[in-house]
DNA sequence: CGGTCTGATGTGACCGTTCACATGGCGACA
DNA sequence: TGTCGCCATGTGAACGGTCACATCAGACCG
């Protein structure tokens, strides 16, 4: 197990006729279904009924391609096939903040369920939510002939730039608003805001901010929404959300900011790690969690539950999405029946970050 | 901006010829080489030379075939392209842990740099690192007809069932040991393993665990080599290391079970992850870090600083890693020039978790 | 016992590129 | 001024599949 860092074992163009080699293998290239066809004494279309399951073959006929297919460990030839079908099976991912937990979940996951039904999934991964970085992924995944789209970003501006690019494509969000519903998929975001957002009320508390997600987000303004109806519902006074941007450090920094002043005795994140970074600043400013200030996250990620303390927060199942995700997109794509929709429930989790009010 | 979370503008076979279109294109498919070619009054061929910036064109002829080709929003046929070249122009990318933030910190700058170099990625995610899965992410691959392997996984299994399979592919894995030195890219981990360790035994501790990663992945025993390296080369006794998942519940129950005894004063996790979940142990167990234990981790997630204490570790730069690691498969591949080599020195960035050994 | 249907198979064209080779024009050089 | 060579372009054949259609047995039926 040594020094394997780099092997290129190549195999094209070079091969040579060394040996007892039979003729048959053609020299540079991969075996064509014609090759297959030739030993096996059959046409080619024969060959091709077999890979494609036509029925009326004869049980010997397609066991003897069988066996020289892989004899010749004979592999389709995916361009071939797309290019006289014109389906390419692949779908295209645009994703933004692809290393935090939640959209590398939802990716992870929709990879899953793509190759599950054949597809492939090539992935355009953006830096900076600005048009133009949306532009460059969006061309670079039409170039590729995708059959279908999965954005996993900034989505208005999205949108917007697929039509700019006058490209059309099936197109499916991760999230939806829940409007929509014969079509949206959903985990309950705002749903899951509100269970957020009515635990601290619960809690006593009524000075409450939340830290929101960049707006131009689908699962930000769920989220935002949510929270602004239940707070509406209950009663409680607000005030404007602050617009982050997911990251710790925003959280960091907003908190910072916001204990200054001081006025609330609840924060609602958005994200896990938003609220990450709150509680560091409340630790910072030397306040307890969450005797003094009760935080709530949003996605449990995996190491929610080792912070200190333990962060209460949202559960939100990234690999069901994506699973539903790819079903929605197929389902359009193939329409070869009704996709069952239903709603995915977000789940609270009360750790140790949120407390009764202080007061 | 309302409900757009699944919109589904299908294009081809629908068309219909309304309004006062010109007959040109061609109904249902897209337009091809030789409808430019009819239109700007030249042959295929030469509208070929255009696409691949063939010196000899008249700069008028080629303007007018551009000019044609934006006109009909024309775009290359991947497909046709691959077929007949032979080339996909597609980079694999087996990862597992993908929903972590370094493979996806390198999944993500691998994309980017392929798609630079004018390359597409696919990404095949397995969940657990046996051979059935293993098998199956890279026959998906290869069934894509990739043109080149990154692995992010546990290597040594990979590269077993590649051979298994008869797959020969240029391969290549984000972290080497060192050795190869002709043909590796390296992000020296040995170095920074021992960074942190030699970090520990300044503050003075000698009693010092490694709770290391898997052994298949070839960062994880490269740190752990770094580790024993620097260990001994300080006359420090060790102990063995402990064989972890990556994961903060890992970290966490590890911790739990080496409490019971307590042995030691720090601990050195050969990820950030786990560095966390050893923290939540030694806090359920009544002790302070770092005045009890000190605690150093590998790689700095964009949350470690957020910690509490702030974590202590050694920074990795997975997007140089990632750049990197593609140019090396290019280079490869396209075998046109010489790549520079240089490692990658990771950094140690001493921040909350580690203090003067207790005694 | 002829006709029709269906099952199993073969034939040839076609998808949209690139490749190898051919062609014609024009300047350079002997 | 013949010819050599290069430039700009064209022609036709791949590439490896699928599709539409043709063919040829038998089975079934009246």
């Amino acid at each position: 197990m040594d020094s394997l860092a780099c092997v290129t074992v190549n195999m094209p163009y070079c091969c040579g006729s060394e040996g007892p080699v039979t003729q048959e293998p053609p020299r540079g290239r991969a075996p064509s279904i014609r090759d297959v066809a030739r030993l096996a004494g059959v046409s080619h279309q024969t060959v091709s009924r077999v890979l494609n399951q036509h029925p009326s073959i004869r049980p010997e006929t397609k066991q003897r391609v069988l066996d020289v297919m892989s004899e010749l460990q004979y592999k389709p030839n995916r361009a071939a096939r797309a290019l006289v079908t014109s389906r390419s099976h692949t779908l295209g991912i645009l994703s933004a903040s692809s290393t935090q937990y939640g959209p590398a979940s939802s990716i992870a996951a929709i990879e899953a369920a793509a190759r599950e039904a054949g597809y492939w999934v090539t992935t355009a991964n953006i830096e900076s939510g600005d048009a133009g970085s949306i532009a460059d992924g969006l061309a670079h995944l039409a170039a590729q002939g995708i059959e279908g789209l999965v954005v996993i970003a900034p989505q208005v501006r999205v949108f917007d730039t697929l039509a700019q690019l006058s490209i059309d494509l099936p197109y499916v969000t991760l999230q939806s608003t829940g409007r929509d519903p014969g079509h949206a998929l959903s985990v309950d975001q705002i749903a899951g805001a509100r269970l957020a957002t009515r635990h601290l009320i619960e809690l006593g508390h009524r000075n409450i901010y939340h830290l929101a997600g960049p707006q131009d987000w689908i699962e930000a303004e769920a989220r935002m929404r949510g929270f602004l109806d239940e707070m509406s519902a209950q009663d409680v006074p607000t005030t404007a959300p602050i617009l982050g941007d997911w990251t710790a450090d925003f959280g960091y920094y907003a908190g910072r900011e916001l204990l200054t002043v001081r006025d609330f005795t609840a924060i609602f994140a958005s994200n896990d790690q938003m609220a990450l970074g709150l509680m560091h600043a409340v630790r910072d400013a030397g306040l307890e969690i969450p005797r003094d200030v009760s935080i709530i996250g949003f996605d449990d990620i995996p190491e929610a539950a080792h912070f200190w303390p333990p962060l209460t927060t949202v559960r939100q199942d990234f690999a069901e999405l994506g699973r539903r995700c790819v079903a929605l997109l197929l389902g359009d794509l193939e329409d070869d029946s009704e996709q069952q929709d239903g709603t995915i429930v977000p789940e609270l989790l009360v750790r140790g970050t949120t407390g009764v009010a202080a007061f």
